[in-house]
DNA sequence: ACGACATATTGACAAATTTCAATTTGTGTG
DNA sequence: CACACAAATTGAAATTTGTCAATATGTCGT
């Protein structure tokens, strides 16, 4: 599979924001809903909704859609491949011989 | 040690533009000198410095200065601090009992 | 000490992001 | 069907981020 920069920036930008991060945090000990995670965040419902929207885009969150009711949860499958991007990006390969190209 | 969210996103932050991303691919085959970053990016100098600064704050990066010439690589303790920290805030815990909280 | 060069910093502007109020969509219940 | 409720979408304001031109700092060679 390919992985281009934009994808691998679409991943990390979910973890630039403190309350997505919190967010991820309060998902750690197991799924939760919607109005769960906003008494506990303190912003509005559509902050939040935006926030989930952008999490989930990046594969390591996953909705699950159940009545009127939106249920949260880290997704194993996204947070491993994740982690296998983040090694894989700062992986170093073959060292190149030093030297500054200018003279 | 701790590890606050604003730690977090200082981290993640880095990956979070293309550039950036690109600028640690390049230094995936070794250290890496400014001018050169700066040839193969399409970016001014001054820009070029403003990111090498948000990759080094990260800790993803470090800089060694020689002379008049300023060499960049990849920081193998700070790649694995990210992918642990990654790996720490993806980790799910003891699983909660199900159910909404609105009635 | 002076000039040339590499990098960093400053200041300004454009683009992207975060946030909220208002509204819409979707779902269940009386 | 009408109402209530949860979540998503829209649109606008405030903030942050990325970018460049201009300038400053630091280093080397003459």
């Amino acid at each position: 599979m390919e992985l281009t920069n934009k994808h691998i920036t679409v991943i990390f930008k979910a973890l630039c924001d403190e309350n997505r991060v919190q967010i991820v945090r309060l998902l750690q000990n197991g799924e939760k809903c919607a109005c769960k995670l906003l008494e506990a965040l303190q912003c509005t419902q559509p902050t939040l909704s935006h926030h989930m929207k952008i999490l989930c885009d990046s594969g390591l969150v996953v909705g699950r859609k159940e009545g009127k009711w939106m249920y949260y949860s880290i997704s194993a499958d996204g947070t491993e491949e994740a982690v296998n991007v983040l090694r894989e990006l700062t992986k170093v390969g073959i060292s190149e011989s030093g030297g500054c190209c200018c003279k």
